[in-house]
DNA sequence: TCTCCTCGAGATCT
DNA sequence: CTCGAGGAGA
């Protein structure tokens, strides 16, 4: 419809902790650019995480707040009487965030309210990058329920006390922001560090990493001594879950079909357009390795859920 | 080994 | 939106 959809020249999401950046937070009528006002912003320029500076004003909507908003916020239609309009705020705020870094919680959210602004004013794109405590918060604390601002600020014992109110968010944001850069840097000493960490997550777990503490095997079970791919998703578990029980029952598990590779195992490709339909390059590599005369048995998810059910006790904890 | 793709699931902002 | 799981190709 309009601007909600392109944004086009809005900057990068970084995992970073620059020396200055600029801390910001809104408070609107509702959660939707498209339809809903901003009614406060606030913010501070932080240098060398000391705060330099602040912005803090109210803004006075064209409609009316509602009940939800009085008292989530705790501003008044009275206290936004004598406030400046939005049109008169906003170049003045885009001034003061000028090229910085800026920070929020989610802060996704509060960007995309500037920005359509800075749109329908024709002004210069806001095209500053930004750091979101809430995916950082997620990333480094993953054990928590929940990753809302309090959330985090309850985690690290800091006072969550007016919050809701722009400048006082912004407040909480800093501290968490700070905790969470304490947290960071004592477990990956660097953001090389952390990005490298980041890419061996995303290639998912390999083969060879899953080991077994069993140190006695049943010797009549297929996978015993032998060597097992597996292809496709499977139905019924994780591809890693169906690896651990073949490493339990002494098999070796591997990531690519070889020639020493003596299983098979097919899940199912169906959902994955690319390739339905059409057999998955481990599947052509395993079957032309059977014509020359390997070793190798391919076996369909369903005999596979046979076997290991039928070696249960070989695995199966405890 | 590395880079890039797809899909579904699940949060968060006022 | 972001992430995890998984796959393909170079």
């Amino acid at each position: 419809m309009n601007s909600s959809q392109g944004r086009i020249n809005k900057g990068n999401n970084i995992i970073e902790f620059p020396h200055e950046y600029i801390i910001f937070d809104l408070e609107t009528t509702g959660l939707d650019p498209t339809y809903d006002e901003i009614i406060e912003i606030g913010a501070v320029k932080v240098v060398d995480d000391k705060v330099v500076d602040s912005f803090n004003t109210l803004v006075k909507p064209k409609y009316e707040l509602d009940d939800f908003i009085i008292h989530l916020t705790g501003i008044t239609n009275e206290m936004l009487a004598d406030a400046p309009s939005i049109t008169e705020v906003i170049p003045k705020f885009i001034n003061y965030i000028g090229n910085s870094i800026l920070v929020g919680h989610n802060v996704n959210f509060d960007i995309n309210f500037v920005y359509d602004w800075a749109e329908k004013l024709n002004l210069k794109p806001i095209s500053n990058d930004f750091i979101d405590t809430m995916r950082i918060g997620r990333r480094l604390l993953p054990e928590l329920k929940h990753h809302r601002l309090t959330d985090l600020a309850d985690y690290f014992s800091i006072s969550t006390d007016g919050n809701h109110r722009s400048l006082t968010d912004v407040n909480i944001t800093m501290q968490v922001y700070l905790n969470l850069k304490n947290m960071f840097f004592n477990k990956y000493s660097s953001v090389e560090g952390f990005n490298a960490v980041l890419r061996s997550f995303k290639h998912g777990i390999k083969a060879r990493d899953i080991k077994t503490d069993k140190t006695k095997f049943n010797e009549e079970n297929p996978f015993y001594n032998k060597y097992v791919a597996i292809t496709g998703t499977l139905e019924r578990m994780l591809r890693k879950d169906a690896m651990q029980i073949i490493v339990d029952l002494g098999g070796y598990c591997e990531d690519n079909v070889t020639a020493r590779t003596n299983y098979l195992i097919l899940g199912n490709n169906d959902y994955n357009p690319i390739l339905r339909g059409k057999k998955s390059s481990k599947l052509i590599k395993a079957e032309n390795l059977k014509l020359n005369g390997n070793d190798i048995e391919i076996m369909s998810e369903n005999v596979f859920y046979d076997i290991i059910d039928e070696y249960k006790e070989e695995y199966s904890k405890e």
